[in-house]
DNA sequence: TCACAAAGTGGAACACGTTTCATTTAATGG
DNA sequence: CCATTAAATGAAACGTGTTCCACTTTGTGA
């Protein structure tokens, strides 16, 4: 992304910040990021694509920062906790920003798919990351990103939830968490095999 | 719901159907309803509004039809794919509108959060009905419906996710069943009370 | 250095969700 | 049946996402 595109993008951030997504008027951003509205149009084929290019932009942080200090946790199930215990607090401590990105991520126009989809794998990585350590390896590879898949699934639903004013964001967490117990037990009385019959 | 707002509902469904969330331009519903714009507004407070009245006008519609053909199979597992298989081959039936409303529900308006807490226990009532039968009450009440807030959770990811272009519907269903099987075996092994430890 | 193609600019214009308001129509209670 | 109140109407207006376009700037290869 080059510097123009990444302007932009960092105003979207700053104007979601403050006031959600209605306050990321495309006007306002083309003008703090000083360039035309034609400009914007020309990187950006929505304003949903622009807060989804922000979501990709702050993943990166949030991946270092994940890096950096790794889910903390004895079992697959405590890291686990841990994990989107993390994300979760990143997300509520900028409510608005993350308002403004679900509801664009959850649009669900077509043209962004390319793009979400990295994000998706972006997210399984992450969470297949806290279900197998290197010296702890709970599951094998293919468990492990099926049961990230699908707790990204409900993790997803929990933010919806909670962006809809349904719940307090800690009801994601309590619900993956509550989802993944359930999930890694269902895999060891399971074992292997099950999960392909389909 | 009175006549009026019936007939304002019913020709957003109508327009939903032939074109998706933008085809809803309320000036058409209010022309194509024989009433004023202002009328539309005073009944809904927005047009996301709107189509989430649209969803539970139709779930009224579902409920019956399920009643009628309830899910089939000998375990709770099949069961619950035979529900979400047969909730998905209704809505990919009219994409355009399932689109439609699935968006105004993921828009997360928090006006809405009545409507919407009110689509999900119909759908978990519907979920738990699916897991447990009169004559196979395979769980708690607390687990089943643990369970099927869950898997409403799975479906709703999946069917943004299909929206969004990511896969195709029965993708969903998918996701569903392998979720359903796993959290069973969970439940089995793991035993009441488990559940309650958060 | 020059010509030209690509990108950017400024601004107008359009579509549609939403609001507002003055006027008209319906409903209700005495 | 009339007076009063609530609801509906028609139309205009506003804000913002999106598109368009004539013009200017920038960068690139000969």
């Amino acid at each position: 992304m080059d510097e123009r595109s990444q302007r932009i993008v960092k105003t979207a951030i700053d104007l979601a910040e403050e006031g959600g997504f209605e306050a990321v008027r495309l006007r306002d951003v083309a003008a703090h990021a000083k360039v035309a509205l034609g400009t914007v149009y020309k990187r950006f084929r929505s304003k949903e694509d622009m807060l989804v290019a922000a979501l990709a932009m702050e993943v990166g942080r949030l991946q270092s920062l994940i890096n950096i200090t790794p889910p903390v946790g004895v079992s697959a199930e405590e890291r686990i906790r841990s994990l989107f215990s993390t994300l979760t607090t990143i997300l509520a401590a900028r409510p608005k920003f993350s308002q403004a990105v679900i509801r664009a991520v959850a649009s669900g126009e077509p043209e962004m798919a390319d793009k979400v989809l990295r994000f998706h794998s972006q997210m399984v990585t992450l969470i297949v990351g806290a279900i197998n350590t290197p010296t702890e390896p709970t599951l094998t590879e293919d468990e492990a990103k099926l049961l990230a898949h699908m707790l990204q699934q409900i993790w997803f639903a929990g933010l919806v939830g909670w962006m809809g004013g349904l719940h307090e964001p800690d009801e994601a967490v309590r619900q993956v968490t509550q989802a993944a117990r359930l999930m890694l037990a269902g895999m060891q009385s399971l074992g292997e095999g099950a999960l392909l019959s389909e």
